[in-house]
DNA sequence: TAGATTGTTAATCGATTAACAATC
DNA sequence: TAGATTGTTAATCGATTAACAATC
């Protein structure tokens, strides 16, 4: 089918299915159903197939689809199928977290500068990641090609990074920090944060 | 209005209502309509109505919403009005970085114990939190009268982790793990995690 | 062939938004 | 009083699920 508008929770869900075909690959299974892949991830399967119709005939009637080809279609189409250079900004506790984190990040992304106010931390190595100064934002993304960023300041500082960034060719910004950051619309802001998830969980409780 | 059943949307809503009226509060503002938070979190001021008015009449026609008493109501529906208590599991680096954040959690919600199975981190005290043998979760979690908990372990450990917490008195996990738990029906489990987050990121570059 | 499973249409369900009477 | 803003109903929009012909 044509790539007409996809919602976000069609994108959202490709990774999932992306990370369980990972694993039935290395577990080296070569065909899987929709109706298998639901049981595993608590998704409908109808759900699954329309999702995946999105954006082509990936499976084969009567069989399923073929893991091997799945995954490298999926990772295409959220194009994990080139380099992605991510640059993280503010080295506090969660940002040290995040850089360690860097070798599982895999499928071709990778933090490869940070960014800090404190020059301090200026010149320090962590993980394996260099901390610039936050004046050299701009430079280095250009001169390290990097497409997304990671806000990991505390929330009062969040908006002016998000303004410095998109001053740069992000295009795409992933903020931790406790705050809603207003973006223009060629700039995707997605917002995560351990607080916010613990007080909706409490609601349940 | 009465409490039917409230969609999983409406209650992810609350936790940033909150923090910007908290934030209202601190700037001494009195009082605040659905027009003014829709335009700053951008969410449609129907809609916010519409959520709170699930929970009941809070607000006062041709006024507004009184913060300091939106912020107690708010508080009441997540339970935020009460000492809640949380266990971690897994003191890696991330499991560190979100002990380190646990004076930020505030309003009432408390990581009291961490747990790994590392012999060498029992007895370990991080950011001022002890590290017990993940053989105690048990009688821990009952002493210290927790409720929630966090995984922060590997994927490999997530579910054997879950199905250990799932044998105490806890009702809600916040997952980190790349992993999709399976829990009964009277446990709630939200998942969020960095490499899942980006990758559907990725799709909008 | 018979059984399995896709891709897709139609039906259902639920969430968001608009509109407005009530009222501060 | 006139203007502002809620709570709520009705309209819209979009996402999920069921069903099934096509076909491996």
């Amino acid at each position: 089918m044509k790539t007409t508008k996809i919602s976000e929770a069609v994108v959202r869900r490709l990774p999932i299915y992306l990370r369980y075909l990972t694993h039935l690959h290395h577990m080296n299974v070569k065909t899987v159903s929709s109706q298998k892949l639901g049981d595993i991830l608590d998704i409908n399967p109808a759900q699954i197939r329309k999702d995946l119709a999105h954006f082509g005939e990936f499976g084969r009637k009567g069989i399923g689809y073929e893991v091997d080809y799945l995954i490298e279609k999926i990772k295409q189409i959220l194009k994990l199928d080139q380099e992605i250079h991510v640059a993280l900004i503010g080295v506090g506790h969660l940002g040290h977290a995040i850089l360690n984190y860097n070798a599982y990040l895999k499928e071709n992304m990778k933090i490869v500068a940070a960014f800090d106010v404190d020059p301090q931390k200026t010149g320090e190595v962590v993980a394996g990641t260099t901390v610039y100064h936050l004046d050299q934002l701009g430079d280095i993304i250009e001169e390290k090609a990097i497409r997304m960023a990671i806000i990991t300041v505390p929330a009062e500082a969040a908006q002016e990074v998000a303004d410095r960034l998109m001053q740069t060719r992000i295009k795409a910004i992933l903020n931790f920090a406790p705050v809603n950051i207003k973006a223009r619309d060629d700039v995707r802001v997605h917002h995560t944060d351990v607080t916010t998830e613990l007080q909706s969980l409490s609601y349940y409780l």
